[in-house]
DNA sequence: ATACCTGCAAATGCTTTGCGGATGG
DNA sequence: CCATCCGCAAAGCATTTGCAGGTAT
């Protein structure tokens, strides 16, 4: 666990004129206790304060603006008001989401685009794609069923 | 021209306890005359100012919402603060976009999913697919020359 | 006639900013 | 020591809501 923070730390300290704050520690930390969750900057506020050491709103919105930007987070809109963030890790690169209509679960998934689709973008757009995100909307098995009924 | 709006208009009709109303007419007009591009709330106002008869920021944002229920227009979230409408086509069902993080520009593809994506979902998932939005975020051509200079 | 709609003003909710004091390197 | 950061309070901005009067059917 403390391993991840010193890594992701160590990414952050390359970067020039970015120090590194018990704030931003904490908020790394809770991001990786979250890893395999959407978190929001308001529950990353309340598991601050839950742990009994609040970081301010506008610090913790800094901060995922500097993890953004490197590459530690990868910030989400699932359309419903707050930005979600998710603690990237490369092997999860390419990964997507389905996202319930009706509960709102957000379920996800790999391997649903081709292998092939940036390099024919380039051909034929002369685009250089740096980040994909494929949203599907729809519903999930169990809502399903309840709609069925 | 005409004929599309009134076209709208009559899947508004059959829709239970929805009025046609000549701020929606306008909406719909303004959304028409702007099929090729996405525009904003604000664009719609300004326009709607700009013609001569200006609609409420309130009613423009309730028409929205009833236009993008019914499917007659697209929301998307291309990042930059305010929500973007496209007016629907059915020819151009299964477009997405390539946003440049340089300049903005939105470019629209087709073809960038597999056909079965829909149904495999459903198999792997159980999940049924309603809307399916892929964003390709990178650099156009332009800008790749400009950041090679 | 009545249910729905509009526009205004005000509220909401997420996010950003200015600034004085605190802190990391 | 000095640039950067934190937390507070306040501002910003897109969007939503309550309500009184207007309109479609």
């Amino acid at each position: 666990m403390d391993l991840q923070v010193n890594n992701a730390i160590k990414e952050l300290m390359g970067k020039n004129d970015v120090r590194i704050t018990n704030q931003r520690k904490r908020v790394l930390e809770i991001l990786i206790e979250n890893k395999d969750k959407h978190i929001s900057v308001e529950e990353i506020y309340s598991l601050s304060k839950k742990k009994g050491n609040v970081i301010a709103l506008p610090t913790i919105y800094r901060t995922m603006d500097i993890l953004e930007r490197i590459g530690t987070v990868i910030k989400h809109d699932f359309g419903d008001g707050a930005a979600k963030y998710e603690f990237f890790m490369k092997e999860e690169e390419n990964h997507h989401h389905l996202i319930c209509e009706k509960c709102g679960k957000i379920i996800e998934i790999s391997n649903a685009l081709q292998d092939d689709l940036d390099e024919r973008i380039l051909n034929e757009n002369g685009f250089l794609c740096e980040k994909k995100q494929l949203k599907i909307y729809g519903y999930c098995k169990e809502c399903i069923n309840v709609l069925n009924e």
